[in-house]
DNA sequence: GTTGTTGTGGATAATGATTATCTATAAAAA
DNA sequence: TTTTTATAGATAATCATTATCCACAACAAC
């Protein structure tokens, strides 16, 4: 699914939940929608300065929850470090993550979830989730 | 390697890099190192204080940042609900996390590494570690 | 288009786990 | 025993995130 079709699906179904479509909601959602370099809260709240100067970092925030509320977006927590955010693929997946510079990159593999299943048979679990983050350094970071 | 030993080498390695070995001190690795529930900070905090009714939680978090910083625990971030501590393999590996009851398990997988390997071969990253928690209902809960 | 209702934006205080700071004291060496 | 200096304990500071407050704008009804 494309970007805009992906920001008018998020749109209807915020609308349908009965929240409003405010102009800084709307560009904090596309913002997100669009990015696919798991950017921060900060990273995010800058870019929507350019177009509404007045925007509170709480606004930011604000929308992020609702995004989350609604599946629409995956948060990667980094305790002192903040959050990052996947607006592209909303469900969890692994992520490389450069130590070096900071870059998050997809790694998306198909069976993860059965891959995950055949890991935890033998435990009874009833699995709901998971966060798979591999760490190290980048091509880019490696020249 | 049983727990006595460890600890026991894990006190040398601190002494041997110059650091002192104080009661207290001692009683918190020695507590980290025998429990396999991965304990948090309060935790340990509170099975201290029975021995050492002054401890300050400053201590705990001190030594603590002592064992990371000699690699011989692993932390689990969990954002605002704070940190969870694996003081029986430094090294990392999956986590089983009960959502319901807040238990975590080990999941030591053979060849996990060279999982991670295959698994990002084709991203030219240098691989230095990783966090992999999956989610999900402990069998004790599903009762 | 106008009006009325109420959810939202912006500013800022509050939160809470973790860290930094400071001084008396205790660990280790001589 | 003495001396040196790292550590314990108490507490202030930090910082990402959340809560709170009220003026205002989004949306529905007319």
């Amino acid at each position: 699914m494309n970007t805009k079709k992906r920001l008018n699906n998020i749109l209807e179904k915020l609308r349908g939940q009965g929240n409003r479509l405010t102009p800084q909601r709307i560009a904090i959602i596309n913002a997100i929608v669009e990015d696919d370099s798991h950017p921060s809260v900060e990273l995010i709240y800058e870019k929507i300065k350019r177009d509404f100067p007045t925007t509170s970092l709480a606004t930011v925030y604000k929308t992020i929850r609702l995004l989350k509320d609604s599946d629409e977006i995956l948060e990667l927590e980094f305790g002192d470090e903040g959050s990052r955010f996947d607006g592209r693929i909303p469900h969890a997946h692994p992520h490389l993550i450069c130590t070096k510079c900071g870059a998050i990159f997809d790694s998306e593999m198909k069976n993860f979830d059965s891959f995950i299943q055949s890991l935890t048979s033998d435990s009874g679990f009833k699995i709901q989730g998971h966060r798979f983050d591999i760490y190290g350094i980048c091509s880019s970071c490696q020249d």
